[in-house]
Parts: C-alpha cells; structure tokens; sequence
DNA sequence: ACATTTGTTAACCAAATGGTTAAACTTTAT
DNA sequence: ATAAAGTTTAACCATTTGGTTAACAAATGT
C-alpha cells in the first residue's frame, strides 16, 4: 500500500516538528512532544531525521523557504511601483494569518543564530536591492516621488506587514482588542499599509 | 564594609541574568552559565530568587518596564503631534542601540506566555490610546491630517521603530549591509521615520 | 517461499540541568 | 568577646532529556 505524501511518517514528524518548533522555539520544544504530536516513536524522529538540531533545520529551512519567495517578488518583478507596494501587503498578510507564529519563529532563531542566513545568502536563495534601486532612481528622477533609499523604503514595508504579528501580545492589549477586533485591525491593512507608503513618497503635484 | 549597588551580589545577578536571558530566552538560558557570568556560586542564585522562573521573571518585568515608559510619552503628553512623533524615534532608536537584544527578547518572550501581559494591564501599567485618540480627531477636523485611526498609526509608529531590531539579521544581508553600514542606516531612521510617518498623515494644501 | 531491506517499538543510557543541603565564612548586634 | 543572622561554597540529588540499542514487524525483491 502506498502511503500520500500528508500521512508518510516522514511528512507527519515534519508537520508535527513545525508546530512545535514554531510555538516553543528550538529549546523550548522537546523531542518527545513531538513525537507525541506525530503519534509515533520518539526513536523514529532520530530514525529519520539523526538528531534534533537536523530536524530544526529541516523545519527552519522551510519556514525561511516560506517567506523569501514574496519578498523576492516586491524586489525583483517588473511590474509598477505602487503596484508591488499594493500587492505585498495583501499577499503577506494573508500568508501570515496562515502562519501567524511563522514572524517570531524565523526572527527569534534568526538573532540566535544568524549563521543560517549566510550559508542561504551564499546559496543566493536571497533576493537583493538592485532591481527595487533602479526603480526608485528612475521615479526620483521623473519627479513622481520624493528621494528615498531603497534599503529604507525596504525596511518600511517589511516593519509595516511583518511587526503587528511579532508585536500582536502586545498591540492587543494597548489598542484593548478582542480577537476578532485585532484580526479585523489586520484585515484592514491590507489597503491601509500600502496606502500609507504611498501617501509617504508620491510627491504631490 | 558596605557594598556599592553596582556590586552587590542581587544586582551582579540581575545584570548576568539580564545579558544570558535576553541572548539565549528563558529556556536557551542556563543557571550554571548566568552563574559564571555573575561570577558567583550556582546555589546563590538560588538564594536570592529562589527559582529560574522566579529570576527570569525578575528580568522580565524589568525589560518590559524600560520599554513601555517610552511609549507612555508618545500616547498620553500634550505635545504637538508632530513634535512627538520626531522625538519617539529620536528616543527609541537610541535606547534599542544601547539594549539591542531587548525587541528580540521581550517579544518572543511575550508570544511564548502572554499572561504577563495580562498581570501588567491589570496594574495599569499600560498606557491607553485615548489621549492619542483625541489629538489625531482634533487635527482630522481642523483639516490638518487625513482620516486616520489612532490605532493604525500607534502600530506602525511601533513597527518602524522596533522592527528593524528585530529584523536585522535578515535585513543586513539583504541590503549587504556590513555592520557599521546598517548602524548608519539606523541612526538615519531617527528622523527618517518621523519625516516618513508625517509624509504619510498630513494634508497638503 | 524466503531472504533482505525498511520501518517501528519498548527499554535503556549517559549527560545535563534545576534545585537542595550542610557546612564554612562574614557581618552585625549585644 | 560571642552569639545570631546573613552570605557563600562544594558536593550532592532527582529528574529530564537527547540519543541508542536490540528485537520485532512489514514490505520488497528474487
């Protein structure tokens, strides 16, 4: 009998790592609760993957896997400016609600160890500035928006979608959000961010 | 003899949980490292507070109090809007310079167990965004801004100045950044942010 | 049919870890 | 001076934890 992809043990003890992992970080979580998750044997989970660093990295590597792809398509497509800007925020945000431990995971590891980064960035798997750059030169010179650098309009957009889900504790209290209330304040940023960043730049006639 | 504070054997314990917590979290942490740090006997620890989650909660409770101060002025002073949002980045960059780990550690930390959360809102501890609430409809009114909720704004004041801390592995390497470029890059956040934030808000004429 | 490889489990192990204890040393009070 | 209280340490302990082993079961190939 052949087993689908969603029930192989392999595939289980990689969802099950993932919502361990991603809720309790690399030493919060606990081989055996992960085993437990999966519904199999603890040895199992070394049968397959040797050791809990390896199925770390397994589960971080495709947590990063996850996010750059969008963040390379802001950077490198050639479609309009206000375009891009208005479509991340829809796109990331809807991914993150999938995903909503996915921020804290992937930032809290990373700052631990950033030593992940640089074996990725070396594999060029990370998109650079460039093609945003010359976008930016060429609507400065155009007169169609104020002189901004690329790394910080960069920064902003990323800040503005990826920090309410980082800082939601928080955020919920102070803005005294229920669930509901606080997922409807995401919802609506979907317009509200790229709103603002092209309220931001656009120079008005 | 009587020991200074800086010296006394509590504080050379706070201070050494303070720099392993925030690095390696509550469960990355070891009592025997945070005893070396401290350059004490491991049971020492235990003598002045009594268990890990007691000392990490000590921790805690101080890195939330150093950073929520900050926002209190932000939400409820009478300043000009605009004069407020200026000095916030101004004060808030260079604060995280000085406690760069902080971000990384109060929010994972958060996610991880919100009920701290709860405990601090209770004790009112935690500004509200009525006094912010009330400024932003005044300067809507008199036609000075755009719409905009105090809640929207309040978060992403928080996210481009925040993020970026927490963000920075990521974001070094994808603007190949080395690491003096991307402390310039901060420092230019100080009035970057505010000048973007106000671009974004005010009616022009 | 049967041997070999692959998958799975229960029991086990050594190391690490948070925490305790009892004794020694210091400071303070009388 | 000396007793009491507060501080510090080395040695110890119970439990947890990542990892291993050896035996068993299920597929797979011939």
């Amino acid at each position: 009998m052949v087993k689908t992809k969603e029930e192989n043990t392999e595939n289980k003890i990689l969802e099950a790592a993932k919502r361990i992992f991603q809720q309790k970080g690399l030493f919060g979580a606990r081989m055996q609760e992960i085993a437990d998750e999966a519904g199999i044997n603890k040895a199992l989970l070394h049968y397959y993957f040797r050791s809990k660093d390896l199925l770390f990295e397994a589960v971080f590597t495709q947590a990063i896997g996850m996010m750059a792809p969008k963040i390379d398509n802001l950077l490198n497509s050639d479609m309009p400016l206000e375009y891009k800007i208005k479509h991340i925020s829809e796109q990331y945000i809807t991914f993150l609600n999938k995903h909503p431990y996915l921020p804290n995971f992937v930032f809290h590891e990373l700052n631990r160890n950033p030593k992940f980064l640089e074996k990725m960035a070396l594999q060029e798997k990370l998109p650079g500035l460039d093609g945003l750059k010359r976008q930016l030169d060429q609507l400065i010179v155009e007169g169609k928006i104020i002189p901004i650098s690329a790394e910080q309009l960069f920064i902003n957009i990323l800040s503005l979608n990826i920090f309410p889900f980082i800082g939601k504790p928080l955020l919920k209290v102070v803005t005294k959000s229920s669930e509901e209330d606080f997922e409807a304040l995401i919802e609506e940023r979907k317009v509200f961010i790229a709103d603002f960043i092209m309220n931001a730049i656009t120079v008005k006639s």
